[in-house]
DNA sequence: GGTGCAAGAATGATCGATCATTTCGGTTGA
DNA sequence: TCAACCGAAATGATCGATCATTCTTGCACC
């Protein structure tokens, strides 16, 4: 605990605030298109401007905020076209980062897969009873799995970008989430995916992972739809 | 000219100043691993500590400068092993929305990719007699010209992430510019690209595009080799 | 001679006040 | 009725002072 905090101590408030601030954008505690008003947030976490405003800028440049000079900083908004451009790219980058893995990763690459997959299948993906619960444990163990998969690519650039393609991802899934969405058999489908991996079996590998993301895009499209459709009747109406 | 002016004047400093930093490091003026005292920035800026910091917060997360927490910023590093990164996510990337694009792209697409490159040789590559001078017009043309290739992959995302690998590879060609390397034969290459593009045929389009990165590459990697092997013996005998 | 350590200098981080721009309501005049 | 136009209020951007941390350096001690 000591070895925690003083970590945490070390920190700037800047870096504090803006790691508050994006878990909160990527649960969708904070909606997008939220105004984020620097006094406000300034206030709710009882610091000055500059943590604030370093914050913000640091989210804005992970595309996560919106900024505009002399208007300040929003929440990006999310939109169907939006989603599927990500998906695309998702999985391009990832199939690139799959099938180097599986041709030139080795007995690490292929026991770091094995390792993340086991842990997440060992964490419970919802911390209480209901189905709203979400596990922060669970998602990191999921975030660290996919990365485990292309992580023997050869390409921190490759495996960063696919990291900021996933968080990008976790915001629309948990804004279907809140939607009352439920993806049930992810389970199935991840150890499928890894068992095609560990087995070398290129094409079928990036088959089962491209059709993981697109079926968690398609469920959650119709939701982003929706939403989409509403905030621009509520800004007709109004 | 007034447009222009007023353009600017909407502009935060926080912005210009970014722009102006980003320049100087991509162009090499700032060296890599250069201290970046907000201080001293601010004076020669003529302006507060906020809108440096704000800068390089920018900066930072573009990873054009590395942050550390209560140590400052300085500019990023560079070595053969991320060149060699870099290269291989470059080429990956750009061969995915090439490949696209030839797919999926359309009228539009193809007259993009010819007017790019025909501005691009309609601007002189140096504004000066001498081989060290540089032209930021042709340089532009440059970027607009590969942005062109793969502007038809249907993913912002996509085209996006090849810019900013676009923009890291400049760094360090401008590196070797400055130690005196020279590039020839870019203008036949581009024009050879161009042209297995718009015909689609796309195996030859992807591999001449690649083997453009990898030149490239290669030719920079000995300068950057022997800058990273002087600056360490330099810190070593300090 | 080398090693720690302790001011103090340098630098980064944060604050609150102030300046600039945008937004919003109310007013006026066609 | 409506649009254009004024302040005034809200909010963003910037500044310079101050606090906190890191780095330097000179000195004592082994």
């Amino acid at each position: 605990m000591t070895t925690n905090d003083e970590a945490l101590q070390k920190q700037t408030l800047a870096t504090s605030i803006h790691a508050q601030l994006r878990s909160e954008i990527l649960v969708g505690s904070i909606l997008p298109e939220t105004k984020l008003n620097i006094r406000d947030l300034g206030e709710r976490f009882s610091v000055g401007l500059s943590p604030v405003r370093e914050a913000l800028s640091r989210l804005a440049a992970e595309r996560l905020v919106h900024q505009s000079d002399n208007r300040g900083f929003t929440v990006m908004p999310v939109s169907v076209p939006e989603l599927l451009d990500l998906t695309k790219a998702r999985c391009w980058l990832n199939e690139v980062g799959l099938r180097q893995s599986i041709a030139h990763g080795g007995m690490d690459w292929e026991e770091g897969v094995l390792v993340a997959f086991h842990r997440m299948s060992r964490t419970p993906r919802r911390s209480g009873a209901s189905s709203g619960d979400r596990n922060p444990a669970w998602e990191e163990a999921h975030r660290a799995f996919h990365q485990s998969l292309i992580a023997g690519c050869g390409s921190n650039w490759l495996i960063e970008m696919c990291e900021r393609l996933f968080e990008a991802s976790e915001r629309y899934r948990h804004l279907g989430r809140l939607a009352g969405l439920v993806r049930a058999p992810l389970e199935d489908e991840h150890r499928d995916i890894m068992q095609a991996a560990i087995d070398r079996k290129a094409d079928e590998a990036v088959e089962l992972l491209n059709a993981h993301f697109q079926r968690t895009a398609a469920l959650v499209q119709k939701v982003v739809g929706q939403a989409a459709a509403f905030s621009s009747k509520t800004k007709e109406t109004e």
